[in-house]
DNA sequence: TGGTTTGTTTAGCC
DNA sequence: AGGCTAAACAAACC
């Protein structure tokens, strides 16, 4: 499930308990997921150390000590896993970094639809890959500029990683339902306050999922987010009466009472 | 059984 | 050139 702030999770959890060990081997049970030589990824990547950790948007990235660094991105469904006994690894593990204190680091992928790779350095590959600014730590100025006047939809805007990288479909649909504001609504018909205020509660959102680790039920109870998915919020959240709509080819969920689109 | 899914890339059009 | 859209990708889950 990850966006920017299930990201930032992962990473915390690579950082927490994978450096600083000597990668002793690496197995790729799937190289679907690798974007790169499984053998020429093997290489670079054995007898060295992971030592440290960066993320731009859904992004992440294990720099090593003086060789490549690994981008890892998680797709819909993927996850890193962290564990000592091999019964205990993932069902879905994609590539296994084996160290040499006896523990494994698992990328699991069930749906495949993630992807790895190696990049000499993340700066590099962002803008390569057109990738924007980091969501949390992108500046108001910034961010109304690189929106511009697109005739697109706000939501769409939004979702679109080149503009700014980490926001998905949940955290769009509740910046919108936050900010009050259509999700269908054209950038370019959005008044500047309205654009402010999309920015403010991006912020709020996103700042609050990284304070709670992304822990849905401790969100407040003023989310959509506990009426998007009852089994997964708050069963003591208010319910929203939602409406469900496709927009930027995604399911989108908006109260209709609150988000009216202007003509 | 078939529809749905918290994401990205790419081809093609304008 | 750059913005935009729709389709493609893949497999688990309900």
């Amino acid at each position: 499930m990850p966006e920017l702030p299930e990201v930032e999770g992962f990473r915390k959890y690579i950082a927490g308990t994978s450096l600083h060990q000597v990668i002793s081997e690496v197995e790729v049970t799937d190289a679907k997921v690798l974007n790169y030589p499984t053998d020429e990824f093997i290489a670079a990547l054995k007898g060295r150390k992971f030592i440290s950790t960066d993320r731009v948007g859904k992004y992440m990235f294990a720099l090593t000590d003086g060789g490549p660094q690994v981008m890892l991105h998680y797709g819909m469904t993927g996850s890193p896993k962290y564990y000592r006994d091999p019964a205990e690894m993932p069902r879905h593990a994609r590539i296994i970094f084996h160290f040499d204190n006896g523990f494994h680091l698992a990328y699991n992928c069930p749906r495949k639809f993630g992807r790895v790779t190696l990049t000499p350095d993340l700066h590099e590959y962002c803008t390569a890959n057109k990738i924007g600014p980091d969501a949390a730590k992108i500046t108001q100025p910034d961010f109304l500029k690189r929106l511009g006047k697109r005739k697109v939809a706000i939501k769409a805007a939004l979702l679109n990683q080149s503009i700014l990288a980490g926001v998905g479909n949940w955290i769009a649909d509740e910046v919108l339902y936050q900010a009050a504001i259509h999700p269908e609504m054209l950038v370019a018909d959005l008044t500047p306050k309205e654009l402010e205020n999309i920015f403010s509660s991006m912020q709020y959102v996103i700042g609050t999922a990284l304070e709670l680790d992304a822990h849905m039920p401790s969100f407040p109870p003023d989310f959509l987010t506990h009426s998007r998915w009852t089994d997964k919020g708050r069963p003591d959240a208010p319910r929203l009466d939602l409406e469900i709509i496709e927009v930027g080819g995604r399911t989108t969920y908006f109260d209709p009472k609150r988000q009216v689109k202007r003509g």
